[in-house]
DNA sequence: TGACAATGTTACCGATCGGTACGTATACCT
DNA sequence: AGGTATACGTACCGATCGGTAACATTGTCA
């Protein structure tokens, strides 16, 4: 007989195929760190409206700190897969490529409940340096700078490391006002200062 | 008898005239709120660095929330000091006025252990609506978008709003990056990339 | 000198924090 | 069927959270 290695359609919904502990974890503290604020939620919030308990999260995972770095981790990954739809969708124009990314980011921050860049937020709950949740949020930052003054470079600019630090600081600047103004903030307009910015950039 | 209703030189430090304690608690919470994060720090580490006790505190802040937003009135109004300081240096000249602060933030971030806008920071710990600090904090951010709409109407620029806007984003922008990057951030070159904002938007 | 108001102190509260020891059930492979 | 490893739940830990009741001390007036 052979036996089936995936999924069984016969079983009943939510009781063979149990969604993981970790996943569900992961899941439903993704959401509550990202919407109330890592220090703001408390593990026994996540285990209820998980459905689990304490012990599931300290088995998958190390501790508190460690779970929110695998959330930003995961943020991470989405974050690129975001960024690298925008470039794809202007391959070797630099340019159009930051302009798709950013009225996307523009638009995002006029939702309600928007509450700006995990990565961001996470760095400002935790300014020890060496915290896990910070470590990865750095990294990512880091990586950002790298590539946007890359894609400056691309440009053509003639100062092209302060266009893509000016870049980066647009888009911080559209995280952080996104959660502050709310619809009709600032950050609605940071594709087109984002534009200006690098027609004088390349004009010098 | 004239008697003395200010400052008695004949005592002795710390004994007369002592510091009021509301004004030593909120020092410490000032600088403890600032480099640490409010959520980080908790009312029995302030009032043992203050050399109080709790009721002190309890006395002369309703709450730990309460103490918050006085840290932040104070530290708005030393916002607008420096603000005001730049302005007042070039009367009549907005956009000498931007350049001047945005130098002046520059420079701040650069600094090791510089931890960004506590008004800021604070939006991002305490993303509830109508939390005390966020009251504040959205107060001043606020009325700091419409004097830079205002400087960026008197420059006569074409969208003045957006050019406004765009200057606020490039601060929020310096005020994270300065506690993500630290030293040799993106955030040291705030006023240039303002300047290069504001020279496009006032040839459009 | 004595009353009053303001300020400081000791000791404590219930709630919640992150984290764990230990017993129980379940799935899987032989 | 039986053994075994894995996953899960009950109950609990000390520490710390924000906040308070009741008492002692002080300075300032009449």
């Amino acid at each position: 007989m052979s036996r089936m290695k995936s999924i069984d359609p016969s079983i009943k919904p939510g009781e063979a195929t149990p969604p993981r502990a970790a996943e569900r974890i992961l899941g439903v503290a993704r959401d509550l760190f990202y919407r109330r604020g890592i220090r703001a939620i408390g593990v026994d919030e996540i285990v209820r409206r998980a459905g689990v308990t304490k012990p599931s999260l300290y088995r998958s995972f190390p501790s508190k700190d460690e779970l929110a770095a695998s959330y930003l981790r995961q943020y991470d990954l989405e974050f690129w897969e975001r960024f690298d739809e925008a470039v794809d969708a202007h391959p070797g124009d630099p340019r159009a490529q930051i302009k798709a990314f950013l009225i996307r980011v523009g638009k995002r921050t006029q939702k309600t409940d928007y509450r700006g860049c995990g990565m961001t937020n996470a760095a400002v709950e935790y300014p020890e340096r060496g915290h896990p949740a910070r470590v990865v949020s750095e990294a990512n930052k880091q990586e950002l700078r790298r590539r946007l003054r890359a894609m400056a470079t691309a440009m053509g600019a003639g100062d092209a490391d302060t266009l893509g630090d000016g870049l980066l600081l647009l888009i911080e600047g559209a995280y952080i006002s996104g959660q502050l103004f709310g619809a009709g903030g600032p950050a609605q307009s940071v594709a087109r200062n984002a534009d200006l910015l690098i027609e004088a950039s390349l004009k010098k």
